[in-house]
DNA sequence: CTTGACTCCGTAGTATGGTACAGACATTAT
DNA sequence: ATAATGTCTGTACCATACTACGGAGTCAAG
């Protein structure tokens, strides 16, 4: 399998190379072997790994759950209940998570329903609304 | 009309007092006039004016955002489509979040589905959740 | 008239998530 | 063979949004 230098994924991931090399040191990719020089070799799936945790990151997860995000996978060495566990745990944040993004959305439009009819800013209902 | 000292108002928005001057500092509270000792004396505004920044925080607002948000207020030129138009944005943008975090559950529940059974999914189908 | 709570200012520290060197070694292109 | 890139480690620095602290002045109650 060929393999990639930390540059070519950091093009292809849309990231800067030292941000590769810091989630390495936080755990959120996995040490990658090395050429006798020193050289990174990644494999061509740390690519999406990275997307991942952009767009993860987006959504409003921390880099430390994203990191437990990552780590749920069916792997021999944990057992079936605890990652199921861990992955009903992250649906409840989840779920939470968008209930709250539906809240917010839906005070919005409320605003913006009522911002279509007033005149000048200083009667604007959202900033009325969000002082209460 | 009486004033507010900054702890009171710090109580009744319930915030710390350093949160009150930092904002202060940051240009999202005017001001407030002083006693000869020094002390702020408050307009009750400020209240809301502080749980205005509180909720617009909830809201997905950088404390950037809201200054600008605060500043179109006082702006006479300013209208209520201005407001509407950032709304406006960050509706879209609320909007995205909830459809991947959808699409995130969906891998999560593929995962936790596959785990009861005793085949072999031992590549993390969150990875893919989020993928373009 | 002293004690305790409150406030002042300035500076520094916290956590998060990077970003930017510096100085040295490796690889590639001409 | 040599210049131009690329990569290595380690450390330092950045923005955001606070939070804490020191040392001094202020104010209200007993």
């Amino acid at each position: 399998m060929e393999s990639l230098q930390i540059g070519k994924v950091a093009r292809l991931s849309d990231v800067g190379v030292e941000t590769i090399r810091f989630y390495e040191r936080e755990g959120l990719i996995a040490e990658p072997p090395r050429k006798e020089s020193g050289y990174r070799q990644y494999p061509k799936e740390t690519v999406s790994r990275i997307r991942f945790i952009k767009r993860a990151k987006k959504l409003g997860f921390s880099l430390k759950e994203i990191r437990e995000l990552l780590s749920l996978r069916k792997d021999p060495d944990a057992t079936c209940e605890d990652i199921l566990e861990r992955a009903k745990a992250k649906v409840t944040n989840i779920e939470e998570k968008i209930l709250a993004l539906q809240r917010m959305k839906k005070a919005l439009g409320k605003l913006m329903a009522a911002c279509s009819e007033a005149g000048s800013v200083t009667e604007c209902p959202i900033l009325e609304a969000l002082e209460e």
